[in-house]
DNA sequence: CCTATCACG
DNA sequence: GACGTACGTGATAGGA
C-alpha cells in the first residue's frame, strides 16, 4: 500500500465554509461557523484515513505574491472579507495547533503554490496525494497519483470532474484558464472567450502556444482578431494561473505523519468555541479527554445502602429518577430496577427483578422506603420522558411529585432544532456520548431483556442515564426563565404528563370481530380487483410495487407520465392515477381502488388487531409529547391520530372503536380553529365578523372573493374558497394552490391576489411573522410556545421559502395545539376533582374523544364543551361540536 | 435503511 | 427570470 499525504487548502476551505454553512456564534458572540466546519472536516478526515497517512494544512498570507509583480491588478477586484469571517482566520490556525496538524504559510506564495510544491515533491517520493479542496485552480495538479477531495460535499474530484468543468485533461487546464481568464481573481484572459470556447480551441490546437502561433488560421474573424490582439494577455494569464511548484519550503513531508492531538488541549479549544458535539466525538476517538472526578455509581442490594442513598437525595433537594424495564410498551413493561441520582457523578441503581443470583430488595420494602421522598414537596424529582416512568411506577403503586422533565424542557426551549432524546441532548449539552441501550442488551436474535443483564453492566448504564438526566436539568432549567418559556412549560407541558399518562393507560376498546369481518370483506373485493388489474395490465405483477406499476403504465402501456420522483422513477400516486383515469384508462382506477383496500387491510385491520393488548382488550397508543416542532402531539404504536374518516370504507374502521358496556363514545372537536385563530391573530375583521355571525366560513369566503350572492354561489366556488382558506394557513403559493385545485398557476395566482385584497391584514400577518423569524430564528404561538425555523435566512430559495411557510403556519398550528392541550389539562382536572364517570381516551389535534357513562352523557357533554370553548377568550368565538355514539364513527 | 405512498388534522 | 413548494405527523411495502 502506498502512503497517503493529505494537503488541506485551509484558506480555500474557510471562504467556502463561511458561505456554505449556516452562521454560528460562540456564546460570547464570536462567529465560528467556518471554524466549526473546519474542525468537523478534520475530525472526519482523521476518522476516515489510514493511521500511517500524513496531513498538513496550507494557508495564504496577507502579503503580495510574485503574481502581483507580473500583473499588478491581480486579485485587485477582491473586496475585504466579511467582518464575520475575519476573526475566524486566526481561530482556524489555532484549530490546527489544537489538532496537532502542521499548518504552513509562506510570504510571497499562495496556499495553492505550497500545495503544488508539496504535491509534486510527495509524488516523486512515491506518495499518493489527496488535495482537500474544491478550488478549480488546483485541478491542474491532478494525475494518477494526485487527486482532490471536496471538503464540504466530501466527494472525490478526479479526471472526470476536471474534464466536465474545463473540457480538457488536467495538464491543459492552465491553457484553458489562460484563455478564459477568471473574473474573481481578475485574471484577464481573452475577452469574449469563455471556458467552452477555450476548451474547444485547446483541444483543436493542442496547447496555448500552438494556438497563438496559429491564430491566423482561425475562421471566425472576431475570434481571430481578439486572439491576435490579446495574445500577450493570455500569456500573462497563464503565468498567473500556473501554480509555482518550486516554493522554498522548509518543513518536510516526513514531518507530516499523523500524530494524535493532546486530548486535553483539543478539548479545551473545542469547548472554548462551544463545539460540544465535537467534544463528544473526540471522546469517542481518543478516549476520555477530561480529568473528571471519579464517578460514584453503586448497586443497591441492602436496606442500609438504600437508606443512605435516600438521605443523600433528601439533602441535595433535587434528584433524578429513571426506571429500567423489560419493554418499551409502558402497558406491558415490568419494572426491573430503579435508578436515582443526587449529584453529577453520584447515582445508585436499585435492581428489583433481575434474573441473577444476588439477593435483590423486595419491591414492597423499596416502595415503602422511597414513597416519602417521592412525595416530598421539598425534593424535586427529575425525569427524562417521565410520562413513561410515571406509568411504570403507577402500575406498581408508586407516585411521584413534584416532577420536572428534561425532555419537555428541551422541547419548550429548542423545538425545531433537532430531537429531544437523551442521547442526543447528552451530546449536544454535555459533550458526552452516552452508553446506548443496544450496547447493553445487544440486538437482533440475541437481544436480551433488561432483567437478563448482569448487575454491574445494568448499573453502569442506568446510573449514567440518571446522572445525565440530572446534569441536563442543570443546563436546561435555568434557560427556561431567561428564554421566556416558563409559562408554556409550567401551564401546558408539565401538567400534561399525568393527563397523557392516564389516557395511555386507559386505552380504547377495539372490537376484534368487527375488524376481522372488515378484513374479510376487503380481501374479497381485492381478489376481484386483482384479476381485473392483471387483465387490464396484460400480465401479473406485484401491485404493491410502484416500480412495477410504473413499468407497466408508462413503458408497456405507453401512457404519458406526469412527473418523475427525485430518484428518477415514475410517480404513480393517487393524483397521477386519477388524471390517467380521467383520460379513459381502466387500470389506474382499478389500482386506486385496490390500494385503498390494501391500505385499510394492512395498516388498519391487521395493524390495529395486532395492537390490541391481550390483558385489557384495548389499544394503548403512545402519545409523543416532543415529536412535532409546532407543539402538536403525535401518536405511535399504533398511530390513532390517522384513523380513516374521509371515505365510506375507511369510516367502517371507526366502527370497530367502541365503548365499554354502559358507556358511550363522545367526541368534541373544535370547529375551524386555525382559521378562527388567523382571524384573531391577524386581526382580519371581515373573517372575524363571519365567525361571530356563525356563517359557513368557506361559503362566506367564496362570496367575498368571487363577488357572489347566496343565489349565485355554487359548490365549486365553495370548494375553491375552502382550498384557498387552507392554503393561507399553510403559507400559500400559487403553485401549491394550482396543484391542489388542478387549475393553471396564473388562475391560482389571481385567486390569491383577490383573497389578499379582500382580506387586508393577511399579507401583513404573513410579512410580520416572516420578519420576526428572520430576526429571532423562531416564531411563537399565542401562548409563547417557540418553534425554531433554521432555514429562514438560507440563500437557497427553496429552503428559505419552506422556512417562510413554516413561519406562517407554525404560530397557527402551535396555538391550536396549546388550546387543545390546555383543554385536556382542564377537562382532566374536572374528571379527577369531581370524580366524573368519564375517561379521556384520545386527542386528535383538535378533537378530544371520551368514554362516558351513557346515562350521564348530556350533562358531561355540556360540561366538557363549555370547558373547551372557554379555554381562552379571542376576538372570535371558539365553537366545539359534540357527537355521541356507540362507536367512533357515530360519535364523530 | 431509504423511498414512495397514503392515512389523519 | 428560474429555481421548486402547499403545513404538521406515522405506518407499510418494496427494494437496495
Amino acid at each position: 500500500m502506498t502512503k497517503k499525504l493529505y494537503l488541506v487548502d485551509g484558506s480555500g476551505f474557510i471562504f467556502r465554509a463561511f458561505f456554505a454553512l449556516p452562521p454560528l456564534t460562540r456564546p460570547d458572540g464570536v462567529p465560528v461557523g467556518a471554524v466549526y466546519g473546519f474542525c468537523n472536516m478534520l475530525l472526519r478526515l482523521r476518522d476516515d484515513i489510514a493511521a500511517d497517512s500524513s496531513l498538513a494544512v496550507m494557508f495564504d498570507t496577507k502579503h503580495a505574491t510574485f503574481r502581483h509583480d507580473i500583473y499588478p491588478e491581480y486579485k485587485a477586484n477582491r473586496v475585504e472579507p466579511p467582518e464575520d469571517l475575519v476573526p475566524q482566520f486566526g481561530l482556524i490556525r489555532q484549530a490546527c495547533a489544537a489538532f496537532n496538524v502542521p499548518s504552513i504559510e509562506l510570504d510571497g506564495f499562495e496556499a495553492d503554490d505550497l500545495i503544488a510544491t508539496y504535491a509534486r515533491e510527495a509524488h516523486s517520493m512515491g506518495y499518493e496525494v489527496i488535495i482537500v479542496s474544491s478550488d478549480k485552480d488546483l485541478m491542474q495538479l491532478i494525475n494518477d497519483a494526485i487527486s482532490m477531495l471536496d471538503p464540504i460535499k466530501y466527494n472525490k474530484i478526479s479526471y472526470a470532474e476536471v474534464e466536465k468543468k474545463f473540457g480538457v485533461r488536467p495538464e491543459k487546464v492552465v491553457d484553458v484558464q489562460a484563455l478564459a481568464g477568471d473574473s474573481t481573481d481578475n485574471v484577464p484572459g481573452i475577452p469574449g472567450i469563455g471556458i467552452k470556447t477555450a476548451a474547444e480551441l485547446i483541444n483543436t490546437f493542442g496547447s496555448l502556444e500552438d494556438l497563438l502561433a496559429n491564430a491566423h488560421t482561425i475562421k471566425q474573424p472576431k475570434r481571430r482578431q481578439r486572439l491576435q490582439e490579446h495574445a500577450e494577455d493570455a500569456r500573462v494569464s497563464k503565468q498567473l494561473v500556473q501554480l509555482d511548484e518550486k516554493a522554498p519550503i522548509n518543513q518536510h513531508i516526513p514531518d507530516f505523519v499523523l500524530t494524535d492531538p493532546d486530548p486535553l488541549e483539543l478539548n479545551e479549544f473545542l469547548r472554548q468555541q462551544g463545539f460540544n458535539s465535537l467534544v463528544a466525538r473526540l471522546e469517542k476517538m481518543f478516549g476520555t479527554t477530561e480529568n473528571k472526578s471519579e464517578k460514584q455509581y453503586q448497586t443497591i442490594l441492602t436496606e442500609q445502602a438504600l437508606k443512605e442513598a435516600i438521605t443523600a437525595c433528601k439533602q441535595s433537594m433535587i434528584m433524578s429518577i429513571d426506571c429500567e424495564t423489560n419493554s418499551l410498551d409502558a402497558q406491558q413493561a415490568k419494572l426491573v430496577g430503579i435508578c436515582l441520582a443526587a449529584a453529577p457523578g453520584q447515582a445508585w441503581y436499585l435492581p428489583l427483578a433481575h434474573q441473577v443470583s444476588e439477593q435483590q430488595l423486595p419491591l414492597d420494602l423499596v416502595r415503602q422506603a422511597l414513597q416519602p421522598i417521592l412525595d416530598d414537596p421539598t425534593v424535586l424529582k427529575i425525569g427524562h420522558n417521565f410520562k413513561y416512568d410515571w406509568q411504570i411506577l403507577a402500575h406498581n403503586d408508586i407516585h411521584v411529585s413534584p416532577v420536572n422533565d428534561t425532555m419537555l424542557l428541551s422541547y419548550c426551549l429548542d423545538a425545531g432544532k433537532g430531537g429531544h432524546g437523551m442521547d442526543e441532548l447528552s451530546e449536544k449539552h454535555l459533550a458526552h456520548i452516552s452508553i446506548k441501550y443496544k450496547d447493553v442488551v445487544g440486538s437482533g436474535k440475541k437481544q436480551l431483556t433488561f432483567d437478563q443483564v448482569e448487575l454491574d453492566k445494568a448499573t453502569e448504564y442506568a446510573a449514567e442515564d440518571a446522572d445525565i438526566t440530572l446534569q441536563l436539568h442543570q443546563k436546561l432549567f435555568p434557560r427556561l426563565a431567561q428564554e421566556r418559556v416558563v409559562s408554556v412549560y409550567e401551564h401546558i407541558e408539565r401538567p400534561l404528563i399525568g393527563v397523557i399518562a392516564r389516557m395511555e393507560s386507559n386505552g380504547i376498546k377495539v372490537c376484534k370481530d368487527k375488524l376481522n369481518q372488515l378484513g374479510q370483506e376487503f380481501t374479497t373485493r381485492m381478489v376481484v380487483l386483482e384479476q381485473q388489474i392483471y387483465q387490464a395490465a396484460g400480465r401479473e405483477f406485484n401491485i404493491s410495487s410502484p416500480k412495477q406499476l410504473g413499468e407497466i403504465l408508462f413503458n408497456e402501456m405507453g401512457l404519458e407520465p406526469y412527473k418523475k420522483t427525485k430518484t428518477g422513477a415514475y410517480v404513480t400516486d393517487a393524483d397521477t392515477l386519477t388524471k390517467l383515469a380521467a383520460q379513459g384508462h381502466d387500470l389506474p382506477k382499478l389500482v386506486i381502488d385496490w390500494r385503498g383496500l390494501a391500505k385499510l387491510n394492512s395498516t388498519y385491520v391487521e395493524g390495529l388487531t395486532n395492537a390490541i393488548n391481550p390483558d385489557t382488550g384495548r389499544i394503548h397508543t403512545s402519545f409523543v409529547m416532543t415529536g412535532a416542532a409546532t407543539g402538536r402531539l403525535s401518536s405511535t404504536d399504533p398511530n390513532l391520530q390517522n384513523i380513516p374518516i374521509r371515505n365510506e370504507d375507511g369510516r367502517k374502521i371507526r366502527e370497530a372503536f367502541v365503548p365499554e358496556e354502559g358507556y358511550s363514545l363522545m367526541s368534541l372537536d373544535y370547529s375551524q380553529v386555525e382559521l378562527r385563530l388567523l382571524a384573531h391573530v391577524g386581526k382580519i375583521d371581515k373573517l372575524a365578523e363571519a365567525f361571530r355571525q356563525g356563517l359557513d366560513i368557506h361559503a362566506a369566503t367564496a362570496m367575498e372573493i368571487f363577488d357572489l350572492t347566496p343565489e349565485t354561489l355554487t359548490p365549486e366556488h365553495r370548494r375553491r374558497a375552502k382550498a384557498i382558506n387552507f392554503g393561507i394557513i399553510y403559507g400559500i403559493s400559487a403553485h401549491g394552490l394550482s396543484e391542489q385545485l388542478d387549475i393553471p398557476r396564473s388562475e391560482a395566482g389571481a385567486y390569491i391576489k383577490l383573497y389578499l385584497e379582500r382580506y387586508p391584514g393577511i399579507l401583513d400577518y404573513m410579512e410580520q411573522y416572516k420578519e420576526f423569524a428572520r430576526e429571532n430564528g423562531f416564531v411563537q404561538s399565542l401562548f409563547g410556545r417557540k418553534c425554531h425555523v433554521p432555514g429562514i435566512k438560507d440563500k437557497n430559495f427553496a429552503i428559505r421559502g419552506f422556512a417562510e411557510r413554516q413561519a406562517i403556519n407554525a404560530p397557527l398550528q402551535g396555538t391550536t395545539a396549546d388550546i387543545a392541550k390546555k383543554a385536556m389539562v382542564r377537562v382532566d382536572k374536572m374528571i379527577q376533582d369531581e370524580q366524573l364517570d368519564a375517561r379521556l381516551l384520545l386527542q386528535v389535534h383538535d378533537e378530544l374523544l371520551f368514554e362516558v357513562r351513557t346515562d350521564k352523557q348530556q350533562q358531561l357533554a355540556k360540561k366538557f364543551k363549555s370547558a373547551m370553548e372557554n379555554v381562552v377568550r379571542l376576538d372570535v368565538p371558539l365553537v366545539v361540536d359534540v357527537g355521541v355514539g356507540y362507536n367512533w364513527n357515530e360519535a364523530h
